[in-house]
DNA sequence: GTGGTCTAGACCACA
DNA sequence: GTGGTCTAGACCACG
């Protein structure tokens, strides 16, 4: 599996387990119905305590990113957001203007971001391309 | 002046104001020999303690971004190197990832995405226009 | 039968039967010699693991208040002592008083509160009804 | 301060201190803008861990019973309850249900539940009195 | 085997 | 001094 922890980066290691989760789901790597490692062994392996590993999951759950089912173990929800629209484009809209206020202190242009954006847009597709392909096999 | 605190970010505050100061030294909006605010009124403006923004600015003299001396205030020091582009642009990129896993979970299109980039652009241009107005007072 | 779950109660579900069971021999509804329900059928009514029910009634078997004769079922055995009265009704106040606080945080006056615990009754009433004439097929 | 903890209980800790104060709010022992002991006294005063008190103070904060003020310490609020109407009403009518369930397990008549719910309230209305009369002091 | 909970200890932000 | 968070270990319910 591919999560891996950066143990100097200062984050906490719930959450690096979560965000990597988000972002394998966003960019297509993970499809919904897929499974999660379970706690225990992912645990193990990244040698942190199952707590830790718990909490990412319960984090990624309540994000409505994923399902947990006692007995069974964590698997990639589809992504239906339950979310109301207004919620929705809030969050949106946050979402952005972390990025803007990011690269306002790194005084990026507005066309420098713009330029960004497209350009991590692509990768992004291109990732599910290929996550497409992948669930024809 | 520039610094604002995001509340909701969960971000510790004292960190907030170093990374603004040190992102603006970085780039060149600050440039060395250039005062930093008092305590006492930062600490006012931002509605926090100010031991909060001492420890703020202690923390900016330990990595050598500011020199403080007592009973002058708080300067940007002349041995302060800018960010190398490369981790300038990995910063940018990153932020703008974040927005886009975001908005890949919330199921934005990318056009929805450009879009609500823009708006907000344009409010945060807004901002500055106003806020250097007021900085003409 | 008289069992039934409250999944919602937080409390573990072999609990909820061990207990229900012990309260009817206490109070008599259940006499020694009577048979309880058999494991499998229980299990599939209450929609818990057939391990559950069965680790209930082992639980029981250990306080003394039924005998397990394999191939044969469980039947409350004899040595069953009824609650004491005045436990019984300590029971009953504590029931009542956490009603009584949660009403109270709930700014319900005692006329309301009283108006409510007889509309319950009356549902209550209804319901047993309806499981006696159940009980006839 | 008035919180023991009863280590037989076979109840968590944290419930059994968060029930305490709730019943002691309730019952007019505490009112609203009363200080709760601070978590590490209280912690070091059981002898349990300070996360443990933490986690029932937070409990009692979810539940609108007290504020906690960081750096200031864990009053009761005022119990406006933020709640609808018919938020409201469910809680009562599962509180009262707890009880007459709790009831109808041992055996009670509906006499003898509303005889217990009466002298179980003349007690609740007492204590009221008394913290009236306290509060003028 | 699965996930869930309670308690604990260490460290952090803040006044 | 205050409360808040992250990580951990032990134990539990359930399939």
């Amino acid at each position: 599996m591919f999560i891996e922890l950066n143990y100097r980066s200062g984050k906490a290691a719930y959450l690096q387990i979560a965000e990597q989760v988000k972002y394998a789901a966003a960019s297509g790597s993970l499809l919904p119905g897929d499974s999660l490692p379970g706690i225990r062994p992912l645990a193990e392996r990244l040698e942190v305590n199952r707590n830790t590993v718990a909490k990412a999951y319960s984090e990624l759950e309540k994000e409505g990113i994923v399902e947990i089912i006692t007995g069974i173990g964590c698997i990639i929800s589809k992504s239906n957001s339950p979310l109301k629209k207004s919620v929705r484009n809030k969050l949106l809209e946050e979402a952005v203007d972390a990025a803007l206020v990011q690269a306002h202190h790194l005084q990026a242009s507005e066309d420098e971001f713009l330029d960004i954006v497209r350009k991590r847009m692509k990768t992004f597709s291109k990732r599910d391309l290929r996550a497409k392909s992948d669930s024809k096999k």
